[in-house]
RNA sequence: GGAGAGGUGGCCGAGGGGUCGAAGGCGGCCGCUUGCUAAGCGGCAGAGGGGUAACCCCCCUCCGAGGGUUCGAAUCCCUCCCUCUCCGCCA
């Protein structure tokens, strides 16, 4: 959420950088502005009545005890209460009314953004080793000729865009999750093993809900959403509180399943376990003060590409134009892989800052040296799609003979295995 | 699933219709005292919102959440949520 106070004091400079997401963002800064106006008109109104009420009311108080007669005041005071009652509904929806807008609106792109309208706008920064060319066989013929990736199992279990991975892909996928965890929390990150299933207020948290209820799976019966990352539980496990300057930049890392609908993504990757229902997925969550939150974006991206290197996967970082970014998000970072099959790179992660976006949703403040409270910045950032590296993999170290050589880095997690055959 | 207990300020904990934003304790901050520390003494401190250019200040709201009763609710009534304990079931 942004701050109410800069929409009513900045609406100019809202509207500007809303404008470079989508230029129909803009007559929702106007909505709230009315909103609030209205909202404010009304507050006065029923504050000064109340005010009046109180008063009169200890009058009362004072008058009772001196045994005298307080009839006529108390009819006075029904009537008060009922125009208090009157106003105060028309407030409250007001600003349910507000309220909604604000949920509704995304986060400010930040100035070192580009400005773009999709993906095609974004920005290339840097790209580390060389894209294996010739040819390979897509990952989901070498997955099924290896026995490791069986799609059959997975339609029939759950239906289409479920895949089951076997034998020596199950363990290499395991081999993955475990290289990644090893590797993030060397680096100080505090791993984490969240529940899977949340509350509804813990995704308005966050930011997708309450404009993105479509892409989330929800156990109705108990009224719970399964989690479409990680970053859901890691982020609001800190709503609420407090926290101490000192105690920051706290790093956390989390091994988990994500659940997604893709709503709307009919068509697209429907071959292979590019784009799942359910994926496993290795995340990285920062939690910092306001004034280092760009450092450690770039630090977030060098760690989740750190994983890649090691692997010695082919990728690209690219810095997702304004257009492209995410709806908590004022600046994104993607990394994508190699997939010499499609002889293009595809998103493996996404680090992004939420600045104070997600903050002011979970309330998660932290107290300065000077004693006072502001709120905290959260960062996010896969490192990595669990199952998308697995496939980049299939592919890039895929061996003429149809084997499937097991990375070096991964060598001790596989029992010693060198092929996957 | 059954039975019970409970949710009050940073924490513990009292208060059971008006003078209660809330005793007391711990912790915090600022003084004073004091070889140092500790102790002692005195004082100051909640959050959100509205009014204001801003501050002082004034006002409103907040005792798990939401309703209700009342002139007036932390306190009485209803609904819900959460936590804990015991029993049962279960990996």
């Amino acid at each position: 959420m942004i701050d109410l106070e800069l929409i009513r004091k900045r609406p100019d400079f809202v509207r500007e950088r809303l404008r470079l997401r989508d230029e129909g963002l803009v007559k929702l800064v106007d909505e709230a502005l009315e909103l609030d106006q209205e909202r404010r008109r009304v507050i006065r109104e029923e504050e000064e009545l109340r005010a009046l009420r109180n008063k009169k009311s200890k009058e009362i108080g004072l008058l009772k005890r001196q045994g005298k007669d307080t009839k006529a005041l108390e009819e006075d005071l029904k009537n008060i209460r009922v125009k208090v009652e009157k106003i105060h509904e028309e407030r409250e929806r007001l600003e349910e009314k507000l309220k909604r807008v604000l949920l509704s609106i995304p986060n400010l792109p930040h100035e070192s953004v580009p400005y773009g309208e999709d993906e095609r706008d974004n920005v290339e920064v840097r790209k580390f080793g060389e894209p294996k060319k010739g040819k390979v066989l897509p990952h989901w013929e070498i997955g099924e000729k290896l026995k490791i990736l069986d799609f059959k199992g997975g339609s029939t279990l759950s239906g289409s865009r479920f895949t089951v991975v076997r034998g020596f892909g199950a363990k290499l996928e395991r081999a993955l999750i475990n290289f990644m965890l090893d590797l993030h929390t060397s680096k100080g990150y505090e791993e984490v093993l969240p529940p899977h299933l949340v509350r509804e207020e813990i995704l308005i948290g966050t930011g997708q809900l309450p404009k993105f209820e479509e892409e989330l799976y929800k156990v109705e019966r108990d009224g719970l959403y399964l989690i479409p990352t990680a970053e859901v539980p890691l982020v609001n496990l800190f709503r609420g509180k407090t926290l101490k300057e000192e105690e920051l930049t706290l790093k956390l890392t989390s091994y988990t399943p994500c659940y997604r609908r893709e709503a709307g993504s009919y068509g697209k990757d429907v071959r292979g376990i590019i784009r799942q229902h359910q994926f496993n997925k290795v995340e990285l969550v920062k939690i910092t003060r306001e004034e280092d939150s760009y450092k450690e974006l770039e630090s977030l991206v060098r760690d989740a590409e750190e994983v890649l290197k090691l692997l010695e996967l082919p990728y690209r970082v690219v810095l997702l134009c304004s257009g492209d970014l995410g709806f908590s998000a004022t600046k994104t970072y993607d990394i994508e892989v190699w997939f010499p099959s499609q002889n293009k790179y595809r998103e493996v992660s996404s680090c992004s800052n939420c600045e104070d976006f997600q903050s002011r949703r979970i309330n998660l403040k932290y107290r300065t040296s000077d004693g006072k409270k502001r709120f905290a910045h959260t960062l996010n950032g896969s490192g990595l799609a669990v199952g998308r590296t697995l496939a980049s993999i299939l592919e890039n170290y895929q061996t003429k003979d149809g084997k499937v050589e097991v990375p070096k880095v991964l060598k001790e997690y596989m029992g010693g295995k060198t092929f996957v055959v």
